[in-house]
RNA sequence: GUGAGCGUAGCUCAGAUGGUCAGAGCACCAGGUUGUGGCCCUGGUGGUCGGGGGUUCGAGUCCCCUCGCUCACCCCA
């Protein structure tokens, strides 16, 4: 460590460096060329929002509101949360501006950090980015699917390839009751066996213990009965929909007994993304159906469907199946000035191009043309505009191509009109 | 919150049993080309060895405390 470093990133949190953020933008573009192809609009909500918009459509008694938000109060005395989640807002922001009564149906996508103060590992911040669509007002299994589609799209456009979708369905609150209790009976005999936590979920969310990862709850849950037998009739066509459809686009799948959400607004259809290369934390994105929440929070009942996935957790699974195409950003000109009189006519010459839109750096640190040239390269530049004492006497500067290493002689007059043509040519065959 | 591992130059890391152990590679800067990049050669800047205390004639090297990071449990994106 360098002296003593004062002040850190906080704990969970990072600095997202230049050398990163090409990676990101990539990332970012490919999310919204998606988006755009599946005709989803991008809406952006605020950051934190009332803390009961989180605890009631999240539920009182998850991991999340428990003990997870990073909630503070106002001025007023407003109790306010840094989102965990991009769902509740994006339904509160539905709502209030009466969306539905524009269109019935309503697709969103969003792009942006979540909070959650969990302890930090691989895959897991306390500042984390996630983008996630959200398609509000349609029933149709073929809606689940095309979310699923859209999801697995962008991992497809990023390269990723170990990737695994797991399926399931969580039942409504009509089918849910009965499985609850047939999972009780089945529990009640081996509840002394259970680990301490299953035993509490066993009180208050029996559903979990069959996520729970210790080896001996998962045997003892191994032939414990799954929410897919007991759906309704109606659920039970809807899961039988998304499957038919799935098949349709031929999109395989795992089917998943035992998939479990987090989170309490979930109701029929449940997936992840799952990426082979991620450790512990391996869910790249989730998501499913929100049947109820819309009407929890105030609105009309209306049916949804939608899904969230981790960026730096997408970012990670690329980096380890090596499908990082960073390109660092390159500029078209540099300008290398020699002597006072050229630095001065340098500092003009910049404003001139970046005016013809021609990306362009010069020299601030006086450098010697040696080390000027260096820099040039470095910032990949296409020309280096050398602004030499014998040239400049002549009204003139060598400009050097810095890929085909030939330089030639232009006129001042001509110069910016120059390197436009020059960088106008060049812009059909690469970037710039 | 619990457990384990790790903290030596900007980065990646060497430094057996305590005594030239304060190093290498990369990066950065300069020179080799008194006006020219990428390769190469030479040289250089840079570290109170996370912090504090202790043991010792002497501690990156042992002990204690502390802070931080990482991974795992848990939970989830």
């Amino acid at each position: 460590m360098a002296k003593s470093i004062k002040y850190r990133a906080p704990r969970g949190t990072h600095d997202r460096l230049p050398d990163e953020m090409s990676l990101w933008y990539h990332l970012e573009g490919v999310v919204r060329e998606q988006m755009r192809l599946y005709n989803y609009s991008e809406i952006a909500t605020p950051t934190f929002e009332g803390t009961e918009l989180f605890s009631r459509s999240i539920g009182e008694e998850t991991e999340i509101v428990e003990k997870q938000m990073y909630t503070f109060f106002d001025k007023a005395g407003r109790s306010l949360t840094l989102r965990p989640e991009g769902t509740p807002p994006v339904v509160r922001s539905y709502i209030e501006h009466s969306l539905g009564r524009r269109q019935p149906l309503q697709k969103f996508f969003y792009i942006g950090p979540m909070y959650r103060q969990e302890a930090p590992q691989a895959g897991r911040l306390r500042q984390f980015h996630q983008f996630g669509a959200e398609a509000i007002g349609a029933i149709d299994p073929a809606m689940d699917v095309e979310m699923i589609s859209l999801l697995l799209s962008i991992c497809r456009r990023l390269g990723l390839k170990a990737i695994a979708l797991h399926l399931g369905s969580v039942g409504c609150p009509r089918c849910r009751p009965l499985h609850r209790e047939k999972l009780l009976a089945f529990l009640g005999g081996s509840y002394s066996l259970l680990c301490p936590d299953c035993q509490k979920r066993y009180h208050r969310n029996p559903l979990r213990i069959l996520d729970c990862k210790r080896e001996r709850c998962r045997e003892l849950t191994e032939d414990a009965p799954s929410v897919i037998d007991f759906l309704c009739e109606d659920c039970a066509l809807h899961f039988e929909g998304v499957k038919h459809h799935l098949q349709q686009l031929e999109i395989a799948y795992t089917l998943d007994r035992r998939l479990v959400r987090g989170l309490d607004y979930y109701t029929r259809t449940a997936f992840e993304v799952i990426s082979a290369n991620l450790g512990a934390q391996n869910a790249i994105g989730g998501g499913g159906r929100y049947d109820e929440l819309i009407k929890e929070l105030g609105g009309d009942p209306t049916p949804a469907v939608g899904f969230a996935a981790g960026m730096e957790r997408i970012l990670l699974a690329m980096e380890k199946e090596g499908c990082q195409i960073a390109q660092p950003p390159t500029i078209g000109v540099y300008v290398a000035p020699v002597g006072d009189r050229a630095r001065a006519f340098a500092l003009s010459l910049l404003k001139d191009l970046r005016q013809a839109g021609i990306s362009c750096d010069g020299d601030y640190l006086k450098r010697s043309l040696k080390a000027q040239m260096r820099m040039a390269d470095r910032m990949g530049a296409s020309y280096t505009v050398i602004l030499g004492e014998e040239e400049m006497d002549r009204n003139r500067v060598l400009v050097r191509g810095m890929r085909e290493s030939k330089q030639e002689e232009v006129g001042l007059d001509r110069l910016v009109g120059y390197l436009i043509e020059k960088l106008g040519v060049r812009r059909q065959g690469q970037t710039v």
